[in-house]
DNA sequence: ACGTCTTCCTGGGCGC
DNA sequence: TGCGCCCAGGAAGACG
């Protein structure tokens, strides 16, 4: 679920956690991709929350020079809620003023803390932070898997999941079967574009809801979805037709990954 | 070394 | 209604 849109959805809908003291976490099921412990949280337990940042798709927060880092998998949440409203409720932080709990009905989800937290984030860029073009389009276009796959290779970009990844090459007009090596530099550059476009409208409507992705509102009971979903031209939309061309939308399995393309539209 | 396939989990949806 | 199968937003690790 959670690409780079949800999860900047998600860190804003945390904002107003900035300042609170953690004075506990609890762990009604510790079990994760990588178990957590008590233990781990030592460093944040008694701290001030300074800040919450986003990288990729990870969500960092930041308890002075102490960060403990999510990456919500494929159905992880975080929710200003109390820990019953789930039965999937993995751990609990207790603030000052309120209770984050981190809910995953699978268990692709994680968090670390500490220095394991700093050591598991993301090598690649982050798809809405590209400061040097040249560097990227280069990386892009040396390497001879398919485009799509590159989207989709957190070394090398990151925050870009398999939704959003068809909906750029689409945008870029860019058959995801394209070796990277194959295409031009104006090409990469045109997908640099289109990926940036993408996100900051995905972000505008608060991500994509295909079945489970919530949030939390501050000071709202309910969760909130996002909308991008009403929007996508590719995704999901096998044989229906472009919105673009009247052709019929195309899904064929790419690395392991359905995928979704315009076999008019995109060369 | 690099690209691709398999596996980790669980629940929802669909066909029978 | 129930069963079995297939699929899913991710990505590490195994394999070739």
């Amino acid at each position: 679920m959670p690409e780079l849109p949800e999860v900047e959805t998600v860190r804003r809908s945390l904002s107003g956690l900035v300042g609170q003291r953690l004075r506990k976490v609890e762990l009604p099921d510790g079990r994760l991709r990588y178990r957590a412990t008590a233990a781990q949280f030592k460093g944040a337990v008694a701290q001030q929350l300074t800040g919450i940042r986003r990288l990729g798709k990870y969500l960092l927060l930041d308890f002075g020079d102490f960060p403990v880092l999510f990456h919500l998998g494929m159905t992880g949440r975080l929710l200003l809620t109390s820990p019953g409203a789930s039965a999937y409720t993995k751990v609990v932080f207790r603030f000052s003023q309120a209770t984050l709990c981190f809910v995953d009905v699978r268990r692709f989800a994680f968090v670390l803390a500490g220095n394991k937290a700093l050591a598991a984030l993301p090598a690649g860029v982050d798809a809405l932070g590209v400061q040097n073009r040249e560097a990227l389009i280069q990386k892009m276009t040396q390497s001879s898997a398919p485009i799509k796959s590159i989207l989709l290779n957190q070394k090398i970009i990151a925050g870009i999941g398999n939704i959003y990844a068809a909906e750029m090459l689409f945008a870029a007009g860019i058959d995801p079967h394209r070796r990277g090596k194959r295409l031009t530099a104006a090409e990469a550059a045109r997908l640099i574009t289109a990926c940036e476009k993408v996100l900051r409208r995905a972000i505008d409507k608060k991500g994509s809801s295909i079945s489970d992705f919530v949030y939390s509102l501050p000071g709202e009971r309910e969760y909130s979805t996002g909308a991008y979903q009403k929007e996508f031209l590719v995704y999901n939309r096998a044989g229906e037709p472009c919105k673009n061309c009247g052709a019929q939308i195309q899904k064929t399995v790419l690395g392991g990954r359905s995928t979704f393309f315009c076999n008019v539209c995109q060369k």
